[in-house]
DNA sequence: ATTAAATTTTTACGCGCGTAAATTTTTATT
DNA sequence: AATAAAAATTTACGCGCGTAAAAATTTAAT
């Protein structure tokens, strides 16, 4: 308060009663040093109001306490939220994760890890774009840097893939629909973008198969991440064109599905489950939004704690041991039905 | 390629013949060397691959390029929109944007502005919580560092103010209202967490005054940020109780109003502006979602271009000129009606 | 060709901290 | 109290770069 000015660490060690080096390594690790002295140090701690100068820390440390964290776009709630659940595991082991968005672009993609490059974080978590992404240069970055990839896979890419498990969440809800009314058409975009959609694509002609139905894609046009204004777009002249053959209508996200609820109610379509509809829309993914649609929306959750929590944790055991994983991992995990109003 | 390793700028002056002392003028501003010079370590550049180590620049720099960015809660896909209108405007100064969510509470928002401190940011974008913030803690963090308001004002704190102007805008929808069909109720939470909620409210007053009706509001209960939630369950119950003195409802936000336009559905009243319909809604804000609602929603729309540009604008004037201002300065932007189908 | 102006080079220091090695002090063990 | 083990101190160097000052060089202007 009334002392001179903390400027470094050398001023405030001195301030503390504690040598320099010693308050480095208590920076690093408060119990690497003895209770007597860290009791003195964050004595001082609380008078002076010093913090070691992080690019100076970062400049010298063999690692960065920085992890990356790149999602392919966050004006999507659904990744907004999987980033702050991400944000918080990170935070609470210690480290710095720093967000960054592709805004559904492979450019900005690339750009992102060419920021990331430079902060010279320990680990990288990235959620993909999918086919837009530029794969020579991701090899290129995951050689660079530890990098676990999560919701999008590329094979061979990354020390880890942790995502859903598109054959169990579309199989679910495929045969859900299937006992309770007319077997679904799958609705998506020619021209996917994540590889997800051709997963789950694949994933709904198997499910028709095995129970023994005919499959029915509806494959519409559309680029970008607009997905409900494709959904809505498309899917009303697909209304207007009476172009269904089924009353059920599986979408290949909940976004698609959003776009195409909207369609039907301007079409004057009643969508639901009961017995005066005239539709049922399920989805995928259980965004955030999908509880308030009219009606809500029957869909398939993912389970994206554990997708944060086991990328997490595979990302700091990867920084903690200082090797790469030997064997690529891929782990998926099981969706579950959420049956709402629409379907 | 066949060279030694590029390790530092050093290295890279040898590697492209241009002494170190002019190489790092060149990578504060190519601009600022001879065109053959200039020429000469892009070459290099070329053949090398080698950037400034970030941390270095930074510890010996009078000032970072970084650019500080807040907003409350990235979840909601209005903020995300904004933060990437704002971070693109950012990069495209030269400057490099740190994008933090307060995820909606005042404790991770003084914890933003902690991280921001470590990184020493040449200034910041603050979008505050509103009610919920430390207002002691932000007064102090803004007289540390150059940081701009927007979307939410804090009288007094940051250099500036940029925001909507919520007595066009609600005037405007209430005017609109009123001339179409039954003068509006306001549909609001009892303690909002947002300043701008206050200002909707008073604002609706007025119009409704000088528009000689008698206002009505409807403040309901409710915590945290899941206004969709609250706006549903709140909504459900009101209208289970017929507690509703109008047939229009104006909601403070958007996200009330989808939330509203679900319970509504599911009470089974039907939305909308025209003559079958039983009950009219409309929002505020023109939300990403709010164009495919069901039916889609009729709101206003904030020039979030505008005070995204002036934001930018303004804070990087301030870092240029190194000079704090003198008056702050409060601009609100008008906001345009969206009519749509709900009322 | 001469002169002045603009740039680059040379030389040198410092930023704030991590970290290593040798020494001293403190703590734990018997 | 003697000894060993653990921790802190002292000393010193280096990280990669910004930046300042003086000297040398290049470019532009006359």
């Amino acid at each position: 308060m009334n002392e001179p000015k903390i400027r470094n660490m050398e001023d405030f060690a001195a301030a503390s009663g504690i040598s320099r080096p010693t308050v480095s390594k208590y920076f690093n690790d408060p119990d690497s040093v003895r209770k007597s002295t860290r009791a003195k140090i964050e004595a001082a701690l609380k008078t002076h109001d010093y913090r070691p100068n992080i690019y100076a820390i970062n400049q010298n440390r063999r690692q960065t306490k920085n992890i990356g964290l790149v999602v392919p776009n966050l004006t999507d709630p659904f990744f907004a939220s999987i980033a702050r659940n991400i944000e918080g595991l990170i935070v609470k082991q210690g480290y710095n994760p720093l967000l960054l968005s592709s805004h559904g672009g492979p450019e900005q993609e690339i750009a992102n890890l060419d920021s990331l490059r430079s902060i010279k974080p320990a680990g990288v978590l990235l959620a993909p774009l999918g086919r837009a992404s530029d794969n020579a240069q991701l090899a290129e970055f995951t050689e660079e840097l530890p990098t676990v990839l999560f919701d999008a896979n590329i094979d061979g890419i990354g020390e880890a893939f942790f995502g859903s498990d598109n054959d169990q969440s579309i199989g679910l809800i495929v045969d859900y629909l299937c006992r309770t009314g007319e077997p679904p058409v799958f609705f998506e975009m020619k021209n996917p973008i994540n590889p997800n959609a051709y997963k789950r694509r694949a994933a709904y002609l198997a499910a028709m198969e095995r129970l023994d139905h005919t499959p029915h894609l509806i494959q519409v046009d559309g680029d970008g991440w607009n997905f409900e204004e494709i959904g809505f777009r498309e899917g009303s002249r697909i209304l207007a064109d009476r172009g269904l053959p089924s009353n059920t209508v599986l979408c290949s996200n909940d976004r698609l599905a959003i776009g195409l609820l909207s369609a039907a109610f301007e079409s004057g379509l009643r969508v639901g489950h009961g017995s005066g509809s005239a539709l049922r829309i399920a989805g995928h993914d259980d965004h955030p939004f999908s509880r308030y649609t009219c009606p809500s929306l029957t869909t398939v959750s993912q389970d994206y704690e554990s997708i944060a929590a086991r990328s997490v944790e595979t990302i700091l055991g990867i920084i903690d041991l200082e090797k790469r994983r030997e064997n690529r991992e891929v782990t998926l995990f099981e969706g579950r039905l959420i049956m709402r109003g629409s379907a």
